[in-house]
DNA sequence: CCATGATGCGGGTATCTACACGTAAATGCC
DNA sequence: GGCATTTACGTGTAGATACCCGCATCATGG
């Protein structure tokens, strides 16, 4: 009974070398659709996130995106730079900064979104629905697991 | 028909975003565990490769992780740097360098092996083999579109 | 009102990642 | 044998990520 241990110590698959992998090479296929746009995906990710809710500080978008708070801070202050996005003081707290996309942030981000559309197709149609699903739940149930 | 489209236009989830936010809170996670040992998680995975199969070029292994060369370079460069492993000269193309693991990198991927199975074990425990075996398959399908 | 703690944020440092470019060695073709 | 091509690798640059530490502001108890 010990023979299986001992004959195969350690092929078992490291789940988190399996997703650190596939996240370089999921984002390898949607930076190829999103080159001609200037922006990488996490950008992208930050400005349709920027895009579909009201202002919100970098603490609270980073706590949504599941995000180190000074990792988003820096990832945004690119953004700045570009012209995309801009910090607008909250009157009632001196202290927060909330992410606003600019403009031209707005028009990026409409613009990117046939690229990222097209890379979500290519996803869909080579790994089906079904499975695209399963890994929206299992997602969110590791998620859970260090909130 | 064109309703659904136009109150809901982009809810659909990134797949790209959902893995790279897994491979965060995976990595977060499994270095909880690897943390004692002074390693990272994508660290234990390269002296992981290494111990289990005949030294290798940098270009090959990174073939085999999916990484890129000079990433990988880098990455082994740091390990060097630990003392866990040592480049060896191939005798027959001077240009190519053998990762090889020292006694020491042995001893570290050896002892860390317990924290990465406990982390192997939690995330088992609380997602289930069945789903863990479907998302090594799903990475598997993912890894095929880019190669 | 003021001291104390909580909150929002930035900077320093370090690792992971990849692309563009350059160099040296091996290979192959004539 | 000699030259073009391929192969193996490093460096420069840049973005993504997270931890630690410090600062300024807000909220609260006395």
């Amino acid at each position: 009974m010990a023979e299986r241990s001992l004959s195969k110590p350690n092929d078992e698959p490291c789940y988190c070398g399996l997703t650190r992998r596939a996240s370089r090479s999921l984002t390898e296929i949607y930076e190829r659709e999103l080159a001609p746009y200037g922006i990488t995906q996490p950008q992208f990710s930050l400005l349709r996130a920027a895009s579909n809710s009201a202002p919100m500080g970098i603490t609270e978008l980073a706590l949504q995106l599941n995000l180190d708070r000074t990792t988003l801070g820096r990832n945004l202050k690119l953004l700045e730079a570009q012209g995309l996005v801009v910090f607008v003081a909250n009157q009632h707290d001196q202290r927060e900064r909330l992410v606003t996309l600019t403009r031209s942030g707005a028009k990026v981000s409409k613009e990117a979104l046939a690229a990222w559309q097209a890379a979500q197709a290519l996803i869909r149609r080579n790994i089906g629905r079904q499975k695209l699903v399963a890994l929206e739940q299992l997602v969110a149930e590791i998620d859970a697991l260090v909130s």
